[in-house]
DNA sequence: CAGTATCCGCGACGATACTG
DNA sequence: CAGTATCGTCGCGGATACTG
C-alpha cells in the first residue's frame, strides 16, 4: 500500500454509509423505532403515539424503514382493513447503536448547551 | 408513577435530542470529525481531505460543530492568516457512538442491500 | 489562506382533500 | 382504517464571485 492510512481507528464515512444513516436516522425514524421496539403497532396507533408527525411523513418513514429491512408491514385481513408494523431482527440490531448515541446526547447535553451559550454570547 | 413506561430500555427521542443529532450527524460532520480525530487541520487541508464539500458547506459545518463544543478553532497569527481546527475533549466523546453506528452500518450493509432489492422488485 | 455574499434548485416536510 | 394525491413552503446545500 502507498497512502499508509488508519492511525488509530478509522471512521470510514463512505457515501453508502451516509445514505444509510440518512434513511435510518431521519426526522421520525427514531420515534417510530422507539414505538415498534415496545410492541407492534397499527398505523393510527403510531400517529397517536407520535402526535407531531403527519400522515404523509409517517407513511414515508414507514416505507423507508420497510425498504431497508428495519421494520415489517403486515396486512391483517379484517373488516375495515388493518395494518400492523413490527420491528425485524435486523431492526433490533439497530437499537444498540441508537441507544449509545442517545445516551451520549443525554449525558453531554448540559455541556453542549453551555458551549452554545458561550459561543452565542461572544 | 402512573403510566408505567420503559419495557426494556427507553429510547427517549426528545426534540433537543433530535436537534442535537441533526447538528452533529449532518451531511459533512462525520467526515470532518474523521479528519480532526487524526490531527488538527487547517481549513484548506480539510477541503483537500474532503474534496466533495464546498467552501460554504465546510464553513457552516465547522461553525456548527464549534458552536456545539465539538471542535475548536484557533487563529494562528502568521503571515497570510492561518486557522487551525482541532477536536475538543467533548468531541472525542462523540467518537465512540459514531463508531458504533458506522460499525453497525458496515456489518449490516449486505443485509440491508438485499432487503432493498427485495422491496424494489416486488 | 480563509473565509463572506448572493443566487438558486431541489428535496423534505406540512396542510389539506380525497379514497378503497 | 390506512392510506394516496396535490399544492405550497422552507431551508440545506451547491455554484459562483468577491475580500481582508
Amino acid at each position: 500500500m502507498d497512502t499508509a492510512p488508519a492511525p488509530d481507528s478509522e471512521l470510514r464515512v463512505t457515501a453508502p454509509h451516509r445514505e444509510l444513516l440518512d434513511q435510518v436516522l431521519d426526522k421520525w425514524s427514531l420515534s417510530v423505532l422507539n414505538e415498534l421496539c415496545e410492541r407492534p403497532r397499527r398505523f393510527n396507533e403510531l400517529r397517536r403515539a407520535i402526535p407531531a408527525v403527519t400522515q404523509k411523513s409517517l407513511t414515508a418513514t414507514l416505507r423507508r424503514l420497510e425498504r431497508n429491512g428495519i421494520i415489517e408491514r403486515e396486512l391483517l385481513s379484517s373488516r375495515p382493513v388493518a395494518v400492523e408494523y413490527r420491528i425485524t431482527p435486523l431492526g433490533k440490531t439497530l437499537r444498540r447503536p441508537v441507544d449509545v448515541l442517545l445516551d451520549w446526547a443525554t449525558d453531554h447535553m448540559p455541556e453542549i448547551e453551555r458551549a452554545r451559550r458561550t459561543f452565542d454570547t461572544e
